[in-house]
DNA sequence: GCCCGTCTTTGGACCGATCCAAAACCTCGC
DNA sequence: GCGAGGTTTTGGATCGGTCCAAAGACGGGC
């Protein structure tokens, strides 16, 4: 016993199935009666639109794909939070994909996604293989968000400005008054923006001397074995300036094991803002990268390159705000 | 220009339609040079088969959709995890839906997966309207992951078992040589099977006076409060078992506010193993559902229901194991 | 009563695949 | 050279919608 048809619908109302599907799509120019008839019909069956067969038509899905790089990392909550509210408002569902999750599997996800034949991708966050966006651009309106790369012809980037905020972040320490600060670092676009702001920062304060920088990897783990090495120099930093918020808790693990007090003894901002930073028990110092309005703006953008495929790449940057929370302070001894 | 369709590819290869059609679905009687041919010619045009029009003829998706209550929420991941590399295997997709992003959409979540026509439903979680699932399971071979409710007839459950590991976390603080103990409860049916074995351990050693409960809602701010709750009691308790991980991290830092250190002056049990309990910096005793096993379990399941959608429902419990950390310990002081 | 214009409804082509019965092609034995 | 029997290939129907040109209904003016 199949589900009902457009056609099972209009044989029991009574009217031709063209006159179902103009009711389904809301024309104006069915009489009222008629209207009522079909919905009542609807009703009565429990008739859905089988959606395949209106995309086939209709040569497209109202569907858009997102790709993430790894479920685990929460910062990407929000983005996806504007991002499904403006789509939404278009009609659009959103599909997801977690990168790490189906690579291990073999599985090509933009592949995927061209087979569904989707309207647009979202590529959220750095990916593991930036390229591999390049043959989904070619065939579908492409969209980065949250990140700078990769950086494609026809796609569009929206995220925060990190260098900004790294500068934010590293002012913030700056102004507490510590001089000498460490900043671990990630890997992609994102840490390299990260890293900038905060070397900058350092110079323009005549501070690139005691200016040290560490290599993480956007983990948790990433930071504590950071830490660790950072806490093991002659001369240890009174600040720590984290890439992200998971890597900010790792480094908070890595203090406290060595027994220094956060703020007390050495100051911690992270990044992102995630639900991580505010956790009651860990309040961190963290950059907020207005990561609601990212996610519509680039609703916003591919809504606009869906339109118009052809227009030129655009570059569009959120103005990121410092949250101060509990782990930052101003240094206590002889700094 | 349109994408190439199977047309396109028969012309360029000299054959017809159906037989690059046989080739695509990986026949074995195509002649060797003929399938060479197709394939060249599937290769030259960057041919990818419409997946619309394929299920549209087939009559199946080879999707399932995988309905989350919220992203926030981290205890999912895992049992995605299994769910996914399993449904993979059998050549299904995954399609996830967040209930809480939606909702506030007020979108209907089932509805969309009908109108898809998934191949089946997993609902991970206590849902917040588990009454709408009825709908989605009178429609497609549908199955409840990590949690016992709804009972639904053909609704086939997965999940920990909730009452045993309630169970083994209380005994093992017990164990410890706690005698006032105190739980933070959670809603839906999980808070209930949790809280039920919590109290049936209480009782079996004979500590029913002692045990306290109160209530959470399973987020981070209502383990705040609850604690504070507790601890303002008279008799304050020397451990408290909470409904689960998120729950325990308010807690924590409820603990810590009211300067007691944890886990010397207040042991802390957590629920579900999720990686904010491994993070160093909370290093949670908490219980570990297998959660991986429960999502390839599901998978299974689910399959085998969609091959027999009329088998009878099964319920599927999982035995925890505690994963005993840093923030349980014996009570200090007089007890 | 007829013609014309507008509003409403309809039948049939189409989207791009699968599926199946029948056609075409081989090979072999006589 | 022909027919049987097996293998390989093909044309056309089908899935369930949308779209569009054309048909039908209706009202008003002459």
């Amino acid at each position: 016993m199949r589900p009902p048809t457009i056609r099972d619908v209009a044989a029991r109302a009574g009217v031709s199935k063209s006159l179902v599907s103009l009711v389904l799509r809301g024309s104006e120019s069915v009489r009222p009666e008629k209207r009522r008839a079909v919905l009542a019909a609807i009703e009565e069956l429990g008739y859905r639109p089988n959606a395949a067969a209106r995309s086939l038509s209709e040569r497209r899905t109202r569907t858009v794909g997102v790709l993430l790089n790894d479920l685990r990392n929460p910062w990407f909550v929000e983005l996806l939070d504007g991002l499904n509210a403006r789509l939404h408002d278009s009609g659009l569902h959103v599909l997801l994909a977690d990168g790490r999750l189906n690579r291990r599997l073999g599985q090509d996800l933009t592949r995927t996604f061209t087979e569904l034949r989707v309207d647009g991708v979202v590529a959220v966050g750095t990916l593991q293989d930036p390229a591999a966006l390049r043959t989904a651009a070619d065939r579908v309106p492409t969209v980065v968000a949250g990140t700078r790369e990769p950086e494609l012809p026809g796609v569009d980037v929206i995220a925060g400005d990190d260098e900004r905020g790294a500068r934010l972040a590293t002012e913030h320490l700056i102004g507490l008054g510590h001089r000498r600060i460490a900043h671990i670092a990630g890997r992609g676009a994102v840490g390299e923006l990260r890293r900038r702001g905060f070397e900058a920062a350092m110079r323009e304060h005549g501070l690139a001397d005691t200016a040290v920088v560490e290599q993480g990897d956007l983990t948790e783990e990433g930071g504590y074995r950071a830490t660790v090495r950072l806490l093991s120099r002659r001369q240890r930093p009174t600040a720590v300036f984290a890439v992200n918020d998971m890597t900010c808790v790792g480094a908070l693990s890595a203090a406290e094991e060595s027994g220094l007090r956060v703020p007390g003894d050495l100051s911690l901002a992270g990044y992102d803002n995630t639900y991580l930073s505010r956790l009651r028990h860990l309040w961190l110092t963290t950059v907020d990268n207005a990561s609601h309005d990212v996610g519509r703006r680039a609703a916003q953008r591919l809504l606009d390159r869906i339109e118009d495929p052809g227009r030129p790449r655009t570059v569009d940057l959120t103005v990121p705000v410092l949250e101060v929370r509990g782990t930052t302070a101003a240094p206590s001894g002889g700094g």
